[in-house]
DNA sequence: TTGCTCCTCACGTCACGTGAGGTGGC
DNA sequence: TTGCTCCTCACGTCACGTGAGGTGGC
């Protein structure tokens, strides 16, 4: 007594592909921001479909549109500034390959130091919203003295 | 020795009152975005003018704008949302001149009780995006390792 | 008088929302 | 086969940006 009786089974399709909407969904958002993101590049994603055919999402593509959203959304970025770190994520991994196959300390030390610069800026903007929160809060418990 | 030599004095204007580039600048936006505000009804301010002329603004409509930007960037509010926040704060001060009339002990208390129910609608909010932002910040601190 | 800053249209842009009309997969 | 969900235009909307052409105040 357990699986769906008759009925259509209706979510994810093949070898856990999302459709758009249940990617859509889960991330909080919906199909026509993921379209628009691909259109203008943030999520490259969707490997070239034949035309017409609907986009198919992996767990991979999921986390990576939850993390655009939650930067967009908390730090306030636009769609260009997210272009951006999204691509300068991607370098570092390929800078990662790299940093793996060098045998070179100076090449390797300058490939972390430039990693350890982009998440230091990222830092730096969730502080300063943090102060920022922070000062909001401390008024609002003033006014309710 | 102090006091400028000649050349014009481009200030404030008279009395205190700042003209829309000077407002906008000491919020940290463009005169743009105050007429906007201004067409939408999000600041009425800038009592009718005789059509043409230039607009004037006081300290109060400065710490107002500043606290209108605060909301939408840090809690990520639609104007819309912000003209309702704005319109509650005003009915609230409608009400503090009630209670001071008032001598009716549930009335005095049933003002109170909705004054703090709008305040802690916008802390929970303000804890949520803290909790996100702190979210962010460790993982961002766990991808420095 | 000269320079800014201001004024009002009005069209452009960014980040999507919302149908219209049609096709695809459980 | 029936229902959803998907597809691609394409126009609408929100929150301004950006000139164009003109007027106002220190």
């Amino acid at each position: 007594p357990r699986g769906g009786r008759r009925g259509h089974r209706r979510m994810s399709a093949v070898a856990g592909r999302l459709r758009i909407g249940e990617l859509a969904r889960a991330a909080g958002t919906t199909p026509r921001t993921v379209r628009y993101y691909e259109e203008i590049g943030l999520l490259p994603s969707s490997e070239p479909r034949e035309s017409r055919a609907h986009r198919a999402y992996t767990g991979a593509d999921l986390e990576r549109l939850r993390e655009i959203l939650r930067l967009k959304e908390l730090l306030g970025l636009s769609l260009d500034e997210l272009k951006r770190v999204v691509e300068a994520r991607e370098a570092r991994a390929a800078l990662r390959a790299e940093w793996h196959r060098s045998e070179d300390r100076e090449t390797r030390s300058r490939i972390v130091a430039e990693a350890l610069g982009h998440i230091a800026t990222q830092l730096d903007l969730v502080r300063r919203r943090q102060r920022e929160l922070a000062e909001l809060e401390a008024e609002l418990l003033e006014r309710r003295r």
